[in-house]
DNA sequence: GTAATATATCTGGATTGACATATATAACGT
DNA sequence: ACGTTATATATGTCAATCCAGATATATTAC
């Protein structure tokens, strides 16, 4: 774990909005967080790589869809921050929240 | 406080070791950083005044010495991530400590 | 072939570091 | 008191670098 790596994965708000709503959703695929985030795909998906190379979240595909979901196995510093990072960001996340439970057709969810 | 300048802020590995100087030092002049980090003064200054617009860091001027202190009217979440921060540098940033404790000449820390 | 996702490339803006310079305070001599 | 000098700190500028966003294109799975 860079801690380089993680400041700098954590310096972008895109990001941040990613992690909070990883932190309090569990797992999510990209076309989800396109439309919670109202960003276009591959912004999503580029800053979920910066988030895969920096050790914070772990890919899973399950057919056509890739689900992400957070690094577990993190130094405990980094467990705080991320938790006081969602905290920090509730409120600006709310909206996020809603649009991603509001979505309709979301991929099934199917524990690997 | 903007939780983006709080973030931009401490992406900067320079201004990371700073801060966690300033958590366990408590309060400490330019020049003192200066040695401690081994970088030239203009650069010290210039994060200093980054931190000091993101609301991190209080200055005090004493005589021809400015004092930086941490700010401790910090939303809950900012103190915790700056109390993470400060652990996962510590190893980093030992050295920085030693050349702090060596130096000759230090600035009196006499109180406001 | 189609849908979902990843990546490549380009561009503009922001950040950094280095250097030079400006400002503030203190000490000293006259 | 005034000017000079030294020390400490701040800031302006410039070049180089880095990063985000956008579009286009490639890959992967069905």
């Amino acid at each position: 774990m860079e801690s380089q790596l993680f400041f700098d994965a954590i310096a972008d708000p895109t990001r941040r909005r990613i992690l909070a709503l990883l932190c309090t959703q569990g797992e999510l695929c990209v076309c989800e967080l396109t439309v919670a985030l109202e960003q276009i795909q591959p912004k999503i998906s580029r800053h979920l790589a910066t988030l895969k190379e920096a050790g914070l979240v772990i890919p899973r595909r399950a057919g056509t869809w890739m689900h992400y979901r957070l690094e577990t196995d993190l130094p405990e510093w980094a467990v705080i921050v991320l938790k006081a990072l969602a905290e920090s960001a509730a409120g600006e996340c709310a909206a996020d929240l809603d649009r991603l439970e509001c979505m309709h057709s979301r991929p099934e969810r199917c524990a690997a």
